[in-house]
DNA sequence: CCACTCCA
């Protein structure tokens, strides 16, 4: 790959991407007067903008040739010509064109100074009016500001990615507010990070040992421990990562971190777990959030608990009428139990009946007349749940109603929630802050009732909530752990079963009823594994089962990158089964009548939800437009819509959690290293009803067994529960 | 060194 410095102008802006400037844009090159396609960061740029770049030809299998940029500079307008298409271009109403031309003849190639600085000069022009000019200076000022923004950056090693985020919260400012202090960068601009700051503070002299240094590189590791899923850092591990990171002494940065405590930013604690003393370092929010929990669930246990509402016999005979379910003598004595308690929780894994439990308390409480509020982390589970007990149920962030502007909630302490009985399914989504806010919102007096699985994925966020609750042994705990007769000859279920205790599979256990078959493909090299993975979908499941690859058979794997990521392996089943047809591109994807794609963004007007999966239906090439069938509905997409979709032969396991599919084919190999891991090769085989194949090598298989990192996640709700009197 | 939610 060579790089190469070319120079031209914008003639069309194919694609932009507001919060990175990820841009396609069509340039005409000052060389030759081609029209070539550059792609890459373009901040503040816009049509006919003349530019300088940096880059290197890429050639792609279906787009051609296009120019990926790795560094550019605007070239200001000089020229007479070149400043009148400028001024032109910035839209000013009572500009016309004999006053631009005007303008440039009378002050040249200072122009957009003059504009800038000294507009009372072109005040004194013949025909130009006070509000012409003050509109001019305004809006040239504006496209000037984002261009100087930028040169300020390049200057002090801010990548340009940032811009538009950094001009969106700092405005006209920007540059004098970086100036100021630097550190700031990392509060307001969540993208950025610590390195980058840095950089930048010491090329504005900002000395090694400035206390703001120390305080904003404390904070910034604080963060990536949350981000790994800790609520807490422990002090001496937190320090270290600072000093030996980014070379600061042990005394000062010590000092830091008291000042931090004293302003405000963070917690310590001094914890014990398991006979060891803990230092443990808490961002404030985190702490407040965790002993929030502890607090406020505690608060709710000591309310009296209630004598249960009905007798055995009604709630048998509710069940039987509403559901057509005789239930278990097991489900019945937890059905009189649940509605006595002030929270209660119900976990297990797949197969042991608790959506039946849940569609049972469900038609129970409408049997009672309780208000019951259903919610769950996710907006598909939230749907599943509706679909399977008949009533409403929304997102927890829809629930407390999430206020996008402010960031706040509108349903709190103050303001409650109303209802009688809140069932929260897929509770192991629900992170630390989350849970908080919602028992805040729940009033004192109501019931709660958890459900989930705690040996699926953890939350995103930070905290091991569901499992710490368990372990808490405050709550009434339902765990689910009998395993239904039909299910006991499922391979899949035992097997998930096996792994969940971080035991090998037993791929000898053979099915008896025909239930469903789990085999383990041993192969080493990705690149084999991948064109194995494309021949099962294609021909070997299709002829020797009978599934529908398109319909029933979903690959599952840990990441996106790689050999064997989502984007090679969709790529290649696209190949295989999908190669015709009218196609359109987007974001360098093609999208094919009849492509397999996947919904990525909750949208509540065209009832589509991140995890959708559909069938594209229709595709119209001229209009750049397409229609995508989802189970018989059939969704609509504009061009610029298109980027809520991906094409969906192969997902990531993260995305498939809370849904089921006929087949499943995973591929296992130490390629994912870092994502091998129990939960999620748990995940990825109870996603399959009747077929589960994994390919890869038993190294792999061990590695992601013998991993358990949830466990790892540093929280002490379950403690601090317990001890929360 | 990787994955991911919510937000109209």
């Amino acid at each position: 790959m060579t790089t190469l410095t070319l120079s031209g102008r914008i003639k069309r802006i194919r694609y932009r991407n507001d919060d990175n400037s990820y841009t396609i844009a069509e340039l005409v090159t000052d060389d030759t007067g081609v029209t070539i396609i550059v792609v890459g960061i373009l901040a503040g740029i816009g049509l006919e903008d003349r530019l300088r770049l940096t880059g290197s030809w890429e050639k792609h299998t279906r787009f051609g040739d296009q120019f990926r940029i790795t560094e550019y500079d605007m070239i200001f307008p000089e020229t007479g010509e070149e400043i009148r298409t400028y001024l032109k271009r910035l839209g000013v109403k009572s500009l016309s064109n004999a006053k631009i031309r005007t303008l440039v003849e009378r002050f040249g190639s200072e122009t957009l100074e003059v504009i800038e600085t000294t507009p009372e000069k072109v005040t004194g022009l013949k025909g130009f009016g006070k509000v012409t000019v003050e509109n001019l200076r305004e809006a040239l000022t504006r496209q000037m500001e984002v261009k100087r923004l930028i040169s300020f950056l390049k200057e002090h090693g801010i990548p340009v990615v940032h811009c538009a985020q950094i001009h969106k919260c700092y405005g006209t400012k920007a540059a004098e507010r970086i100036s100021g202090n630097p550190f700031d960068l990392l509060k307001d601009v969540p993208t950025i990070d610590f390195s980058t700051v840095d950089q930048a503070a010491s090329a504005l002299g900002i000395a090694e040992d400035d206390p703001r240094r120390l305080r904003a590189c404390l904070l910034f590791a604080l963060g990536q421990f949350a981000s790994e899923g800790h609520v807490f850092a422990p002090r001496g591990d937190l320090l270290s990562r600072c000093m030996e990171k980014h070379h600061i002494e042990h005394e000062p940065l010590s000092e830091a971190l008291s000042e931090l405590k004293t302003q405000g930013h963070i917690s310590a604690e001094t914890l014990t777990k398991e006979g060891e003393t803990i230092h443990a370092i808490y961002p404030k929010e985190l702490f407040l959030a965790e002993q929030g929990i502890a607090r406020r669930l505690a608060m709710m246990l000591s309310m009296p608990e209630e004598a249960p509402p009905v007798s055995r016999d009604e709630i048998l005979e509710t069940v039987l009428t509403k559901l057509a379910i005789k239930p278990s003598e097991e489900q019945l004595v937890t059905l009189e139990e649940i509605l006595c308690h002030r929270v209660a929780v119900i976990t297990g894994g797949p197969g042991t009946g608790k959506t039946t439990l849940v569609r049972s308390i469900a038609a129970l409480c409408d049997h009672l007349r309780h208000e019951t509020v259903m919610a769950a982390p996710t907006g598909r589970a939230a749907r599943r749940i509706t679909e399977v007990t008949g009533k409403k149920a929304s997102t927890i962030h829809k629930l407390l109603k999430f206020d996008f502007k402010t960031g706040a909630f509108e349903h709190n302490r103050d303001k409650p929630l109303e209802g009688d009985v809140f069932i929260i399914d897929e509770v192991s989504m629900v992170d630390t802050l989350l849970m908080h806010r919602f028992l805040d919102a729940v009033p004192v007096d109501a019931t709660v009732v958890f459900v989930g699985d705690i040996f699926q994925l953890p939350s995103v966020g930070p905290g091991n909530v569901l499992s710490d609750l368990i372990d808490s042994g405050r709550l009434k705990t339902y765990a689910l752990t009998r395993i239904f007769r039909q299910a006991q000859e499922s391979p899949i279920i035992m097997n998930a079963h096996r792994v969940r205790k971080g035991e090998f599979p037993d791929f000898e256990a053979k099915k008896e009823s025909g239930l469903s078959e789990f085999y383990f493909i041993e192969t080493g090299d990705p690149v084999k594994v991948m064109e194995r993975v494309v021949e099962l979908c294609t021909n070997r499941i299709p002829t020797t089962w009978d599934y529908n690859p398109l319909e029933d058979i979903q690959v599952l794997t840990p990441m996106h990158k790689g050999d064997v990521g989502t984007i090679s392996l969709n790529n290649a089943l696209q190949k295989a089964l999908n190669a015709k047809g009218d196609a359109i591109e987007s974001l360098g994807r093609t999208f094919r009548k009849g492509d397999k794609v996947m919904h990525l963004k909750n949208n509540y007007e065209k009832d589509v939800f991140n995890g959708d999966i559909g069938i594209i239906s229709d595709v119209d090439k001229k209009e750049k437009t397409l229609e995508v069938d989802y189970e018989g509905r059939k969704v609509a997409y504009e061009t610029e819509e298109l980027d809520e979709l991906t094409l969906a032969y192969a997902i990531s396991v993260h995305k498939s959690q809370g849904s089921e599919y006929p087949a499943v084919v995973v591929p296992v190999t130490t390629q994912h290293y870092a994502l091998l891991q129990r939960n999620l090769l748990y995940t990825a085989m109870t996603r399959g009803k009747e077929l589960v194949i994994l390919i890869g090598t038993r190294r792999a298989m061990e590695i992601a067994l013998a991993n358990n990192r949830p466990k790892l996640r540093l929280s002490y709700l379950d403690q601090r529960l317990a001890e929360t009197p």
